[in-house]
DNA sequence: GTTGGCTGTGCAATCGTTTGTATACGCATG
DNA sequence: CATGCGTATACAAACGATTGCACAGCCAAC
């Protein structure tokens, strides 16, 4: 490996030289600093990480923690991470844990000897004591997608008022008996959609649409056998709200299976924005989550953290959109 | 930072014995050992990476370069590497390009300065140069899903084999005109695929059967076009071979607008195994590639490198195995 | 011609580990 | 009792970069 001795040795200067010569900050003669550009060339020097970040306690590098890479939720927030983070010329630590709190802790005792610049985290559950804890050790974080109360920094969807949106689409397409299939509230934020959807209710009086919620549907196998019941009721919903669109695979199956036509017997909507959604049959109308504005200000936070040292946690809400497809109806 | 000077005044010894209780390999008094993991635990001692790396020369770091994220192929891919890798206490640096050589050549370039102990790569063209000048800097790396003549390790499936098993069930399963939709051959393992298609019609004779083959359907756009032209033709084929299961969702939505049936117009079969196969309708028939063996192996195949100075490169090719659904008709 | 200030570069210390070499101590042997 | 050997630990150098401090050289001003 050629070191910045060699280059130094090669243009004629001190080792200091061709640190300063390299590092813009600080005025050196041009003519000298074109003499170590030229040996660096030559070289192909690159500076060593390993001892440029021991010397300066930090590292160019964010630690990612997301709980699943194969939940087609997951992969375009890494993208839209590891873009903005390219961007800024910092890399990437990939951590996935399989949806468990205690390969969670291990990340986070695992990046703390990486001396990262900083971690970015979907954490899979509630609790996050092991996440607050970075902060004594003056690790800067963010919360990806997750709201908590309190002094954390978190850059996310608005859940509440996105679920309040879909909510309202449906109604004033005439849907009065909506079902709305959640997953468990030990993840918040189907909680924070449940509280938009009810909202959305309440200001219109319907209040009633309640008894069609499904809670704790956590799975495609359960969003399958479940809306097979439901729409077996005497008076089904008209409309299902999917507030996880991996949920919508298990949905249609099951429409399918009863022979029930998307959207003239019954009109979906989904919340995230899959890869998938727009190749579903028919293609699905869905809520999209601005993931790309999420990662990117994610890293972007992260960024001021270090830079501006800024002492108030930024609360960050972005609101997405709706996508219309096919597969809502308008109701006579 | 607790350091390990810190440790070594707590328990009353020299940096070096807290080094080398701590590296197992030297014998310590057992004592002074305890007292020293004592401290540690005291102290919450973490021995730096950067240090460490820095003395070392290297890092316990893998690289882990993919062309798109966002493909649903990857995630999965990315799944195995990280678990492998995580049960072998490396961590994983995370390089998306975008099917973009330049940013390949740039993500090859960024991790030389971290001292990774290794590159496992899924190339996004076959220009593999960049990553062959890895081999003068003596990182170890391997081709993941990628297979090359010459000097080089890599741990792929077998795309020929695996080709020529799906042209041959089909074949058994009574079919006679089959169309195979190839990516452009700028991925090899196109040409591989479609080389294991040919050597299955060869040996049946049905060689003729190559004139419905579609080349270059790069996007799902394209596979849904295609489709329809050659569904369209007098003599359309009865069989679909996707080589590329995100190009399904393509083929899927044509036939349902051409308004024939799978499977029983056409049958339709893949060749990935995408987190979503299972959830079309009708679920697809597909050649489920081991893409958790793969990225097991590929890991593995890394620390081999690091351990035994392995001077002959593995070529390791693995095989997968047809998983049927429901998109394949058997012909009367 | 001396003094002072400014500018560009070199010297050397430093970050936290690891590890080769040196040393102190204990015990056994002649 | 002196010698020698072995063992457990300490000392110090090294990895490669950065940076405060010092100094050399130059020019201007009196």
């Amino acid at each position: 490996m050629t070191t910045v001795k060699d280059v130094a040795k090669l243009a004629g200067v001190s080792a200091s030289t061709v640190s300063r010569s390299l590092s813009e900050k600080i005025f050196v003669d041009p003519q000298t600093k074109a003499r170590v550009l030229l040996a660096v060339e030559k070289l192909k020097y690159r500076p060593n990480l390993m001892a440029k970040g021991l010397k300066e306690g930090i590292t160019r590098t964010f630690a990612l923690i997301i709980p699943s890479i194969t939940n087609l939720y997951y992969p375009q927030l890494v993208h839209s991470v590891e873009k903005c983070a390219a961007e800024n010329d910092y890399s990437l630590i990939l951590y996935n844990t399989n949806e468990d709190l205690e390969a969670e802790r291990k990340a986070v005792e695992a990046l703390q000897k990486y001396y990262v610049a900083g971690v970015i985290v979907s954490t899979a559950s509630n609790d996050i004591q092991h996440i607050l804890a970075l902060e004594k050790n003056n690790i800067p974080f963010v919360l990806l997608n997750r709201l908590f109360p309190g002094n954390v920094n978190y850059v996310s969807n608005d859940q509440a008022l996105g679920a309040r949106k879909v909510m309202g689409y449906l109604i004033q397409k005439g849907h009065k008996r909506i079902s709305v299939l959640l997953c468990g509230f030990q993840k918040q934020i189907y909680k924070y959609r449940y509280d938009g959807c009810m909202a959305a209710l309440r200001a219109h009086r319907l209040e009633a649409s309640e008894k069609f919620f499904l809670f704790d549907v956590n799975g495609i196998d359960v969003a399958h056998r479940r809306v097979i019941e439901i729409m077996r009721r005497k008076k089904p919903p008209t409309a299902l709200f999917v507030t996880n669109n991996m949920l919508a695979f298990g949905v249609y199956r099951a429409l399918n299976e009863l022979g029930l036509r998307i959207p003239a017997d019954v009109s979906i909507i989904g919340y995230d924005n899959l890869l998938t959604d727009q190749y579903m049959n028919p293609p699905l109308t869905s809520y999209e989550q601005p993931l790309d504005e999420i990662g990117k200000h994610a890293v972007l936070n992260l960024i001021s953290q270090i830079k501006n040292k800024l002492r108030k946690p930024e609360k960050l809400l972005l609101s997405g959109s709706l996508l219309e497809r096919e597969s809502v109806q308008q109701l006579k």
